[in-house]
DNA sequence: ATCCTATCCTGGCTGC
DNA sequence: TGCAGCCAGGATAGGA
């Protein structure tokens, strides 16, 4: 499912096609995908508007618009779990899981597919606020040692959920939370409050490298979903080291690895190589 | 403060 | 072959 891998690898892939380009017009096949904005006033909103920017915050592709010299707001563009952008010539037809299409000034459309429908395209006026509530990019300066260390002492919650709370750490989904928890020897279930400061130096390093791991293997790909906007899958999927390999053995010590909820969500890990807490 | 459940959705899978 | 039922998954709201 895309998290920051696959958002990152989507934002620089469309980028190329869409700064600088003036919005002729915009279709809605799906309203709810807008987030609460009526189909007219999302139309009008972007209308004439010129892409300046093209960006990413969290698991949010970022569309600064402009008109002239002065801002016009923003779109911004969650995947959740199956969502996608393509940039084809307008006209194209797109299949039944079109949801909002943005006509460009040259013969081109921004597609917004989601065959799931828990996407959205979000026009605001303030991207600031939109996203007040999220917590340090991984991969940031603001994600340092320091702040990681005091972050996981001043709460009492399980690490697989709070690595997974946009409000604690932006950008982590399902998949990179197991990956990087295995990487560093710890348990999901394991209270972040009593995890030691050198395996939170681990934790940190980890969630960092299987990111950036990620980003240069163009994300993960392993049913219909995700695909980046040329259609082509990535490939980080290939370096698991626990996601969907449960009944298989560990790569680092053999153990037939686990399948566990956890908040939830299917969790992956290694028994061995991830001591239990106790208690 | 933290956890748990339901909700939003569809397609793919299982079992009969 | 058809069909019902279940499941995955990110984010959020509301209740315990």
């Amino acid at each position: 499912m895309p998290e920051l891998p696959e958002v990152e690898t989507v934002a620089r892939l469309v980028r190329p096609g869409l700064v600088g380009r003036r919005i002729t017009g915009a279709g809605v096949a799906w309203e709810r995908s807008l987030g609460g904005m009526d189909a007219r006033t999302f139309r009008r909103r972007v209308r004439g508007a010129t892409i300046e920017r093209v960006g990413r915050r969290a698991k949010w592709i970022v569309i600064d618009l402009k008109e002239g010299e002065s801002a016009r707001g923003h779109l911004l563009c969650h995947l959740r779990m199956s969502g996608r952008l393509h940039v084809e010539p307008t006209g194209t037809d797109m299949g039944r899981h079109e949801r909002v299409r943005i006509d460009l000034d040259d013969g081109k459309s921004l597609f917004f597919l989601d065959v799931r429908k828990f996407g959205r395209m979000v026009f605001t006026d303030d991207a600031a606020e939109s996203f007040a509530g999220l917590g340090p990019e991984p991969l940031s300066d603001e994600f340092s040692s320091a702040w990681f260390r005091s972050a996981l002492k001043s709460r009492k919650r399980r690490l697989k959920p709070l690595l997974l709370d946009q409000t604690f750490l932006a950008g982590l989904g399902n998949i990179y939370v197991d990956e990087a928890l295995h990487a560093s020897g710890l348990h999901p279930l394991r209270r972040s409050d009593r995890v030691p400061g050198q395996k939170a130096d681990q934790l940190r390093e980890e969630i960092r490298s299987v990111l950036e791991e990620a980003i240069l293997r163009e994300g993960s790909s392993f049913d219909t979903f995700y695909r980046t906007p040329e259609g082509q899958p990535g490939s980080y999927q290939d370096q698991f080291l626990v996601y969907g390999r449960d009944g298989k053995p560990c790569r680092t010590c053999g153990r037939t690895l686990k399948k566990i909820v956890v908040a939830q969500r299917g969790t992956h890990l290694c028994t061995r190589c991830q001591p239990a807490p106790r208690g």
